[in-house]
DNA sequence: GCAAAAGTGTTCTCACTACACCCATGT
DNA sequence: ACATGGGTGTAGTGAGAACACTTTTGC
């Protein structure tokens, strides 16, 4: 029995990772080359696949993660649709589409929506070698030529990602269970692309209750080693309370 | 000719209206009657069709809300995508396909995607009669029973407006070109359900550039008339600066 | 002992809150 | 003249911004 594909509908994910310094997005190489060795293509794109009959566009999410990372649960977040008409219609394209035909049998429709997702994962926990089809992580602020309309997917991502960042508490999806307060506020920076004061940023999160001091602190780092601290999902569900905010 | 469909894909528009002190949505009625008259089926649900062979979602809506409303280039936002198996088959549904079937040839597939917008009109640009397909302002407070996931839809329809709104300047959408203030601060209490001090209010409103207080005031209201406002998305665009906001 | 990042306090400014009365118009 | 919503000021509080030095560890 063959796993029957909706042909004209896909899944793309924007994979971010947080290596504790920069902001990453998981890329796979696409490469052809011709008979004489040249590549015709010599680009990237995303990690997608087509939605299978009888799933959900979130279970294709998750599964095309597990495809590429190995691992399940990971944080996701739909975020777009995209279905503009022209969207593979570029010749560099129509060649990749053609090519997957012929050595496939892949069927790619003339308009294809995909519909789009974010994933936030700790880079540590995921370092791909070559067994991982040919994904790398490449930071946001130097992305490599993408392929299909995967250069606007990606910018869209990264709007999207920021806004939710501003209104509920993700970054810890970026982060190891147990962080410094160094990390935390890297990974804050790195997502709005901005500094922040030091001291400033310490005093607020001692007032936030959901970001929990440990009595441990960092091994082997050549300096003063940093307290750790977790995240309670639990606690911040419990004492949340919506702050209005008015666009002016 | 035949304009071709999409089958398994669908648009639904969440139209969104301001009366100057409800927000209201536009709902379809949907009744069915079987041979002695009575109801089968007697509910609401939200305006959506099918996405045509070579249109976006994006255009799909706007022609959905042209044909609902009469107006094109009404302010139209895309929100979720929803691709749950099961959308369509509560027994209700079931019948309801089924009787389309019969009687109009629109075949809905079993599985239909849907990607949803949430639309923002002026009420008073738009009073719905009998000439049009049966359809009428509810208040947001007060929904009817709704066919379909559109009950889910609506909700995730309105957490979207909140969560823009606090963003961008969009309750102008809602409301007439020139505004008096207290049609602002109601639109902006309607949206999150809120009660603001006047004064304080206003005096935030005196601070923001892009609101423009016009040489002219209201006419032919019992109390002393109000002076009025327009929105200036110019003002905006050149005068906006990102305001950090972390969710702590 | 030196390199490297951790950790810590004070002052100033400004935005947010709470709160109540007179004003201009239509009927 | 009265009903209706329009329009206005002040004092108190608290959060955000700017800013530099000492501490602890590994090597």
């Amino acid at each position: 029995m063959k796993t029957q594909v909706i042909p004209n509908l896909s899944v793309d994910c924007v994979i971010f990772g947080f290596d504790g310094l920069e902001l990453n997005v998981l890329l796979k190489e696409r490469t052809l080359k011709d008979d004489k060795g040249n590549f015709i293509i010599n680009d990237h794109t995303l990690t997608g696949h087509h939605v299978l009959k009888g799933e959900t566009a979130e279970q294709a999410a998750q599964r095309i993660l597990k495809d590429v990372t190995g691992f399940d649960n990971i944080f996701l977040n739909q975020f777009h649709t995209f279905s503009e008409t022209d969207r593979l219609s570029s010749p560099k394209d129509q060649i990749w589409i053609k090519y997957l035909k012929q050595n496939t049998g892949l069927n790619i429709a003339d308009h294809v929506i995909s519909i789009a997702f974010y994933a936030l994962v700790d880079t540590k926990k995921f370092r791909p070698d070559q067994q991982h089809q040919n994904v790398a992580w490449y930071p946001v602020k130097n992305i490599p030529e993408l392929g299909f309309d995967h250069k606007r997917i990606m910018e869209k991502a990264l709007e999207s990602l920021r806004y939710h960042a501003k209104h509920e508490p993700i970054v810890f999806e970026l982060l190891p269970e147990k962080f410094t307060l160094t990390e935390l506020q890297n990974a804050i920076e790195a997502i709005f692309d901005i500094k922040l004061d030091k001291r400033n940023f310490r005093r607020k999160i001692q007032q936030v209750k959901y970001i929990i001091p440990l009595d441990e602190k960092q091994h082997g780092v050549a300096h003063k080693p940093a307290n750790l601290f977790i995240f309670s999902w639990d606690v911040y569900e419990r004492t949340k309370k919506e702050k209005l905010i008015l666009p002016f």
